[in-house]
DNA sequence: GCCGGAAGGTTATATCGTCTAACTTTCGCT
DNA sequence: AGCGAAAGTTAGACGATATAACCTTCCGGC
């Protein structure tokens, strides 16, 4: 986080405004969003009711706040698995990739709920979010940029390439994390990212879920299939 | 629906619980599941406040009715769905089924993510939940039974089969949707349908949610990429 | 050093939701 | 005809979000 310098008046507020959060990440984690409750949340600070208001101007924008941590937090994990494993083949970074969202995932489901389960009653996304969900997928970006995609996939990364080409910013952003080789890069790039992130979701948000409670399987063992065919669908080495 | 004979106190009684539901769905399609509001739907139907309680224990009582009704109905359209399609090869047999599915989806986000979004505070699935995913998966088992799966897939396909072999009832479902060929039917199914609906799901709670705004695919697309590649996968005629 | 004003905090209150308690009314059934 | 359960009512406890109106603290410029 920023050094949040400033008077000392704007550093209380910028710790106060943590404890908020924190307060706020227990309680999802008890009881899920719905148990984040600002009143009690003051009465844990040994503040009363309104104060809080002083810090966030409704409950919403407190949930906002732990969203963007939260995609923060996951880009920042995703980027360090990343960096650990560069150096080896794209098979095995997508793996690494993948094991760390699933650890981050599973070891705190409420947070993940609150990005990727339902949308809150009103809730509309700040457009940050945008920004910070690319942030996470790019270095999905990047392992697939290697790939070879299998024809059943064509008309998916003809439609990515056709975004990319379309959107200078996509493009940029892919550029940012590719070294382009070949022609379409960009959409075999983005294709496998998507394809990469939406069989992540499937698994984790059912797992997260438990929908999966009763069934004979283990959820790491289906998550690494899925991505497994996807490696094989876009010849990574 | 069943006949809901008896006198005619148990018929008016059903019968304002249908509209109860009616109007609660409404309430659901316009602002998400916190929408839903005892206070509001008596007032909705001219009655006031408690009434409601002689109908639905709680709010969670009437959320689970809604949640069995979608499952019932989900159940229904897809056995529509396969019956349809009985004639034809098991891929176009996977289109229809996962067409099928997803208009249902989009055409009623709210109720999807009703079966699907974030697990309600302290709501525990009733387990008739259980039994009616069952039935709603049917269908994919009795297509992923004729199924040879790639090698990528093997240990999923194993533990699927220990899985029947250690639970008698889930043996029974799968015979119940197939007219077993070989030896290992039953893991292969399994597999397949577990990988089916994963997928599905990965691309239909993204879509729904709204997480794909602002990129640049047709999620139709995509998620016709998906199973096109599972049916590769298993070499699905 | 002092004092003006913003930031932080308070209580009171409106509103809305769930749900219980206690009472009354309606009406099917014997 | 009338018993009794089902259906409905009002009153109210409780907890939550949020606003209003009002003190209090203390940072910072002069």
């Amino acid at each position: 986080m920023a050094q949040t310098a400033g008077g000392p008046r704007a550093r209380y507020r910028e710790q106060t405004r943590g404890e908020i959060k924190e307060i706020a990440l227990r309680q999802l984690a008890e009881g899920g969003i719905g148990a984040i409750a600002l009143t009690r949340i003051a009465k844990d600070l040994g503040l009363s009711g309104p104060a809080l208001y002083r810090y966030f101007a409704s409950r919403d924008d407190l949930l906002s706040a732990l969203i963007l941590d939260a995609y923060d937090d996951i880009a920042t994990i995703l980027r360090a698995a990343a960096g650990r494993s560069a150096a080896r083949p794209a098979r095995e970074r997508l793996r690494e990739l993948a094991g760390a969202y699933r650890t981050w995932a599973v070891t705190q489901p409420h947070r993940y709920l609150l990005l990727f389960g339902s949308p809150l009653p009103g809730y509309a996304a700040p457009p940050d979010t945008v920004t910070s969900a690319r942030a996470a997928l790019g270095p999905f970006v990047r392992i697939f940029a290697e790939g070879k995609p299998a024809p059943a996939v064509q008309s998916l990364v003809e439609q990515m390439r056709a975004w990319a080409a379309r959107e200078p910013q996509v493009a940029a952003w892919v550029a940012e994390h590719t070294t382009p080789t070949g022609d379409d890069t960009a959409g075999v790039a983005l294709a496998g990212a998507l394809q990469a992130w939406t069989r992540l979701h499937g698994v984790l948000t059912l797992e997260v879920e438990g929908q999966f409670a009763g069934m004979g399987h283990d959820p790491a063992t289906l998550m690494e299939t899925e991505l497994h065919t996807l490696a094989d669908t876009f010849s990574l080495t």
